[in-house]
This record gives structure tokens, sequence and C-alpha cells, in this order.
DNA sequence: TTGAAAGCGCTAACAG
DNA sequence: CTGTTAGCGCTTTCAA
């Protein structure tokens, strides 16, 4: 390791280029007004110092950063990384580089919290602007603008993006329906949060709408987790008269389902059929429906956003809703087909 | 969106709770020597106001800074994930942050260049040391201590963390040729990547320890991306005297073999054995056997180690060679048996 | 075209 | 226990 004693600064450079340290500033900053020799000089002793900017200290005087900053609460799950796989391609085609702050686990900190601690750690200090991804905090202090995805509870005075919830729920059900089902599960989401909520309604009023009695039994609980899916879902397929169908609230879930199913010798789809929302990979080898909300692409979507709330262009919406896909699969082979879309773009 | 106009910084606080900056920043950094009325005090302004310090200036100002910087070259990778997992695990049980670095698009930038930059504009500025994934680049310039996992090209000079590619790779030929196969083909990674070489090696050596002549055809290019993977595979299965089993380079090859597999009707593990090298989640699903590296622990292990170098605690094994484990599937079922492994720790 | 100097927000001596 | 002061490395006036 070089420079172990001490880091490169631009005075090092000014000395070494014999001119002073505004020059060099001039010159790391594209002026052009200096001299293409002096410019050219300095350019060579930077390269050949391994000279890079702090970090720090220019954050902490030109606003100008070219960097954005994405809070997610654990990148090990499928659904942070599937919304990073779209910021990151945004982030490709742009200027912009991207920095992303977690602090490991949820359950090392009180979420809500550290959520609005990091936003402003980050839009104070060093980013030019934030990305914040299922965020149980609803309220934000920073100078820098935000965009939340698919966040936990809205708040209307902040963009955010999210998936068409009630609706692919719906169309879930539609489907369902038309199959001919008529005792259809549903292993909740996590109550608190809306997209969940949602998600429960679309099953609820898709039921009524067709004339059928709602039967709490087959409304078991769920947390985005497998474990718990997979325990709701062996009480459900326990019962005296189970379901014919489930309906899973989230990708893990929908693998919950299909754990249960497989240990209690339930063949879906041929005896059950489950439909999961989510983008889940697996599930093509599972035989399982799935409704995609499209997660990457509401990464991308964010980014977009993002930068133009930078660069102080105008939002045409603040609101993005994201498309939902039914993407039925009739049996377990490797081709799936799309059913149908709804598409809502609007403005709150 | 609050505070609008200007982030509310520590002479906020200060002159909000009537003390100078400093008793401020004693609080902050949890100095015992401030009477218990005066932080109280300080304390719920801080909250008041939504105060969060600047990480730009205080970096600048203290050597320590709890945060450890991780360079990777694309988040949306199954690879650079599953690292991710481990990483993150390891940061939650420590009292450090993590920082992600990156360009969101290995084609956006010239690599080893800006591995180099990003280590140096991390390392010299806001991290305590970092984390670098893959790297291409085998210098650096920093004076924050470096760990690289799986580095493309090993350089002694810095701690590193790799798996047994070459010891992996034996152990599957072995498996695959007690399995009686004659005719093995090989999917390679990048050629100019260490693991892919070792691996290939593993691969070459397994046939001559065992009296088999290599047949260069059989050897196909691969560049650790499926649609390479999957042409490479179509043209093995075309050959007129084809292979009986294959051995893909990693766990997107693997996934670009079953896909050609799947489309010539050649059926998997049946007809067609397919050994990959990567934790594959649909490995299960497909019926392919792997060899599992433990990503994540490298990870994991990676950040126990730069934290003792930020530590100044003695290293014990500069070189930490992660144990693989071949995974045997029989058949495309759920269960999967452990079927050896070794273990190797060094240093360099 | 270049340099000198001020100051960003913070921490760490050093005085009181 | 608390305040004063001197920078950290950089950008940005303002002069020269």
């Amino acid at each position: 390791m070089k420079n172990k004693t001490h880091a490169v600064t631009i005075q090092d450079v000014a000395k070494a280029a014999k001119v002073s340290v505004s020059t060099v500033s001039r010159v790391l900053n594209g002026r052009i007004d200096v001299a293409s020799e002096t410019q050219e000089r300095i350019l060579s002793v930077i390269a050949r110092l391994g000279y890079t900017s702090n970090l720090a200290a220019r954050s902490m005087r030109s606003h100008r950063k070219n960097l954005i900053g994405l809070v997610v609460p654990d990148i090990g799950f499928p659904y942070s990384l599937e919304i990073m796989k779209g910021i990151n391609r945004a982030i490709a085609e742009s200027k912009f580089d991207l920095l992303v702050y977690t602090t490991g686990d949820i359950r090392k900190n009180g979420t809500a919290l550290h959520e609005q601690h990091y936003v402003s750690l980050l839009n104070n200090s060093i980013t030019d602007g934030v990305i914040i991804v299922a965020s149980a905090a609803s309220d934000f202090i920073t100078n820098a603008p935000i965009v939340s995805v698919d966040p936990h509870i809205v708040n209307p005075n902040y963009p955010y993006v999210q998936g068409t919830n009630y609706q692919g729920a719906l169309e879930i059900m539609r489907y369902l329906l038309e199959l001919g089902h008529r005792r259809i599960g549903f292993v909740s989401g996590r109550p608190e949060i809306a997209s969940a909520q949602r998600r429960l309604s679309g099953y609820r009023d898709a039921l009524e709408n067709a004339g059928i009695e709602i039967d709490d039994e087959l409304i078991v609980p769920g947390d985005f987790v497998q474990p718990t899916a997979y325990k709701s879902t062996c009480q459900l397929l326990s019962l005296k008269n189970p379901p014919t169908a489930i309906f899973a609230a989230n990708d893990q879930s929908a693998m919950g389902v299909f754990q249960a199913a497989d240990e209690l010798g339930v063949r879906i789809p041929e005896e059950l059929s489950v439909v999961g929302f989510d983008n889940i990979s697996e599930a093509k080898y599972m035989g399982l429906t799935t409704i995609d909300q499209s997660l990457d692409e509401m990464g991308y979507v964010a980014i977009q956003m993002l930068i133009k709330l930078i660069n102080h262009e105008p939002l045409e919406d603040t609101v993005h809703k994201m498309q939902t896909k039914l993407i039925v699969r009739t049996s377990c082979d490797k081709s799936a087909s799309i059913y149908s879309g709804t598409k809502l773009v609007g403005t709150v």
C-alpha cells in the first residue's frame, strides 16, 4: 500500500506543480481560464501522484456532488435487489454515481428513526438527493430532494413510486374466479404497510363483487417472510374445508405457500392454484402464477424523477404508479404468457 | 420538505441551546465531561431541530468515521448480491455502517481505473477502509486498509479472500468421473480472471490424472454470463460426439447450459449431468449439481478482516480461502445433500 | 491567467 | 465543566 503516511492533497499537487491550490482547483473543476500549458502540467502531476479529490472537503464547499444516495433497509432481500437493478440501470445512463446506505439489518435499528437519520445524513452532506425504499418513516428533514419507492405509509408531500396494488389484486382475483375457484385463501402481508392493505382490499372487494361471502378463516396472517407464510398455509390447508386457491401477498409468502403445499403433498397447480405478488424468479419452476409489479422499473423511474428534481426541472407526475402484469403459468414449465396488464400514471 | 433553505448545523444547535459549538460536539461524540443538565438540553434541541451531523465535515476532522466502503462493479449480479449478503450480516454485527459505491454498470467505465479511483475517493475521504469485490485493478493508492474479495488478479500486497477454485474444480471432476463420465464439457469463464483460470486448470488436471486425453472441442468459451454459455452449450451439444456431462464455470453459465439443454430437448440430469460453480438459487429446481464457494461467507470474512485492520489488530491470515461444497442433486427435487468439502486457510 | 484569503461544518487541543 | 481557537481540504470570491 502506497502513501501509508498521508493522503495526497490538493496542496501536494500545487506544490509539485509549482502553482497555487486555486489553480489546481480550477483544473479539477474544468475551468477554461487556465493556460493549457499549466493545465497539462497539473494534470500530469495529478496522475503521477495518484491524487483523488477529497470527497468530504469537496462536498462541504460545493453544492453539486453528482452523487445520489439510496437508503435500503436490507440489501439481502430479493425485493430490494429487484429495485436496485432498476436503480443501477438508471444510474448507469446518468452522470451520477450511486451510494447505497444500509445498516445491514432491519433489526439493528428503530427503522423509521434511522431512515430519517440517514436521509438527513446523506442529503445534508454528500448527496444531491436520495431515494428511500420501503420507508417506514413518512416525514423527513432534508434540504435536498427525495423520492420514496413503495413507502409503507404514503405521504403526499414527497414524490413517490408505487405499484398498482389494488388493481393488481383485483386482477389476480378475477383470474382465480374465472378459473372457477370459490374458496380462495389469502396470506396477508404486514398489516401496517399500505401496499399490503391495498392488496387485501382488492381481495375482499373482488369477492364481494362476485357475490361471494368473505370467510375470515381464509385470511391468514403473514409478514412478507417465508416462514410465517409457511405456517399460515399449513393452517389453511388443514381446514376441514380448505381453499382451492391461495393468493399470497408477496413473493416470499408465495415461497412459503409452496413449501407448505409440498410438505403436505398438495400438488401445485393441479390441486391448488397459487398466485403471488412480486417478481419471483423461482416461480416458473414451481408452477406459481405471479403478478409482477415491475420492481426494477420502480427503481428506474424513481431515479429519473429524482434527477429531474435535482436539476430543478418540473415533475409531471408526483406520483408514479407502475403497471402490474399477471403472468399465468399453466404448469411447471418455463413458458409463461402475459395475461393482461393495467397501466396507470397520474398526478395527485 | 422542511428546511428547504438551509441545513441545520451544529452552530444552530449551539445557538438554540445557548452553549458553544464545542459543547455540542462533545455531546455528539459521547464525551462524559458534560453536565447532564446541559447534555439533556442539547439533546432535546437536536431532536427538535432534527439536526444531523454533516458527514463531510465530520470525516474531514476526525479520523474515525465508523463507515466501511464497498466497491462493487454491478449490484444487479447474483454474484455481487451473494457477497453483499455476507457483508451485510457482518456489518449488522458491527458498529460500522456500510456505504456501497457503484457506477451502475461495468460497461460505463474503464473498470480498473475506476476501481482505483473509487478506492482512493472513499478511503481518503469518508471511509475507514474498503472492500473491493472482483477487482480488475491490482494496485491501489490508499492510506486506509483495503480487503479484496475474489480479485481478478491476485496481488499479495493486499489481504484478500477467495474460494478454493482449483480444489473445487477437482472435486467436481472427481464426482463426474465417478459417475462414469468420460466426455465432459467445460464452459469457460472470462479467461483473464484468476478464478476462471484455476477452474479450468482443475478441469484439465483432473482429466489428465484420470488418464483421459483432453479434447479441446469440449472446452468452449464463456464469460460468466448466461447468453454466451447458452450459445456455447448449443455448440457443445451439436457435436457429433457430444459430452455426457458439462462443467459450467459459474452460476450464470450453468443457467445458460440449462437453457440450451432445455431447448434442444436434452433432459437434465437424466441425459446430461450438469455441475456449476457458485450458489445458484434455481439449481434445485433445475436438477443441477453445484459447487458452492460460499460467496456470502467470503463477504462476511472480508469485513471481519477489514475491521481488524482498521483497529490495527493483527491479521492471522492475509489470505483467506473459503471452503467449497459440492451439492449433489439426484433429481429435480428440493432435497440436497452435501457431498464433501475442503477447507483451506493459510498465510502467504 | 494566476494567487491570496475567507470560510464550509466540524473536532480537538488549550485555556479558563 | 465550558468556551476559544486553530485548522481539516477544498472552492470561490476578489485582487493582482
